[in-house]
DNA sequence: GTCTATATCGTGATAGAC
DNA sequence: GTCTATCACGATATAGAC
C-alpha cells in the first residue's frame, strides 16, 4: 500500500497530503467536524501534526477542502431513469442506496457534508445547495405535475431520514436490514411518491 | 419573570436550578453537546458557571438529566387515533408536527436528543430506544398486517427526515412551509403508509 | 447556595531547526 | 517537506472564602 510499483501501473502511491485528506474524510464523516481533531487526524494519516498544518493552514481549510470534494462527486444523485419503466422509483432508490452504503464503511466526502450539515454553518449551506440543486432540481424537472420541486422535496424527506437511520444514527431495526430488504420496504412508497408527480390523482379529497 | 406573586398562585418562582436547566435545554438543543460550553450555560441562566458545576458535578451530567427528562415527556407519541376514521395518517402526522413546532421555537428536551443524537453516544442510544418504545412499538401493535413493526419503520424514517429537514437543518422550501402546507403535502403519503398496514394490498407484483 | 480564583488539560496554531 | 518545541486560548473542573 506505501510503496507501489510505478512506470507500468497508473496507481501513484498517495502523497502525504492525501493520505491526510483520506484521514480527514474518514474522520469528519465518522465523528463530526467539532468531533475531529488535528491531531486525531494526523495519527490517521500517520503523520506528524505540524505537517497537517502545514499543508491545509486551518482545520477550517481542511473541511473545507473535504467539502468542495463533495460537491464535485455525484454521490446524491443517481440517474433517475425512465419514468415510463416499471418501478422507476424502486430503480433510484437502489443506486442511491449503493451509494451511501459504500460511503458508511469507509465515510465519503458526501457523508462528512451529511453528517456535519447539523454542527458546522458551511455543511449546512453545502448540504442545502447540492440536495437542492443537484438532487431535487433535476427530479423536478422530469416531473409533470403543479409545484413539482415541493414535490420532489417529499422524496428528499424520505432520504434524508432513511441516511439518518439507517448509516448515521444506525438505529434498528433498520440499520441491520439488507439493502435489499430496505428496497423492498420502501421501494413501493417511493414509487408512489415519483408516481404521484407524473400522473397526479391521488391527492385530491 | 424573576420575581412573581406566590401564595395564591401554583406558580412557583423558579430555582436557579431549574433556570440553569431550562437554558441547557435551549443550548443543547440549538448548538447540541459539543457545541455547548458550561459558561454560555450560566450565561443564558444569568448565573455564575460554578453554580452550574455545584448543582450538576459536570457537563455530561446536566446532559444525562436532559434527557432522562426527555424519557418522561411523551413528545414523541401523539395518539394514533382511530384507524377506521377518514385521514387517520394525516390526524397523526399533524399532532406530531404541533409538538416539534413548538420544540423549534424553544427546544425541549427531546429536541435535544434527537438533535444530539449523532453526537452522542447516550443520546444515540436514548434516541433507538424512545423511537422505538415509545413510537414504533405502540404504532406497530395497532397495525394487522406482517411485519407490523417493520413497517412502522417506514413512518419513523419519514418523521425523521421531515424533523431533521424542517425543524434542525432548516433547508428551504421546507422549513418556510406553513403547518397546513406541510400536512397536505405529506399527509397523503402517512396515510397510505398507515393504511398499506392495515389493509395489505399494494405491497406484491 | 453563591461567588472568586485558580488548577489542569486539550485544542488549534506558530516558530524555527533540519 | 518534515519534525520538535511551544504558545495562547478556552474548556471543564476544583478549592475555598463568604
Amino acid at each position: 500500500m506505501t510503496k507501489t510499483a510505478r512506470g507500468t501501473v497508473p496507481e501513484v502511491p498517495p502523497t502525504r497530503r492525501e493520505l491526510i485528506l483520506q484521514a480527514a474524510v474518514e474522520l469528519f464523516g465518522r465523528r463530526g467536524f467539532r468531533g475531529t481533531t488535528v491531531r486525531a487526524i494526523a495519527e490517521q494519516a500517520g503523520v506528524d501534526p505540524a505537517l497537517v498544518m502545514h499543508h491545509f493552514g486551518s482545520k477550517e481549510k481542511i473541511f473545507t477542502v473535504v467539502i468542495r470534494e463533495a460537491m464535485r462527486t455525484d454521490a446524491f444523485l443517481p440517474e433517475p431513469g425512465d419514468a415510463t419503466e416499471a418501478a422507476p422509483g424502486r430503480k433510484l432508490l437502489r443506486a442511491f442506496l449503493v451509494r451511501w452504503e459504500a460511503s458508511a464503511a469507509r465515510p465519503s466526502p458526501m457523508m462528512v457534508v451529511f453528517r456535519s450539515a447539523m454542527e458546522h454553518p458551511e455543511a449546512s449551506r453545502l448540504f442545502s445547495e447540492v440536495a437542492s440543486g443537484e438532487f431535487l432540481l433535476p427530479l423536478a424537472t422530469r416531473l409533470r405535475a403543479p409545484d413539482p420541486h415541493l414535490r420532489a422535496t417529499v422524496l428528499g424527506v424520505l432520504l434524508v431520514g432513511l441516511v439518518t437511520g439507517r448509516y448515521v444514527v444506525r438505529v434498528e431495526p433498520l440499520a441491520s436490514l439488507s439493502l435489499d430488504a430496505v428496497v423492498d420496504l420502501f421501494g413501493p412508497h417511493v414509487d408512489r411518491m415519483i408516481g404521484d408527480l407524473i400522473t397526479p390523482e391521488t391527492e385530491s379529497a
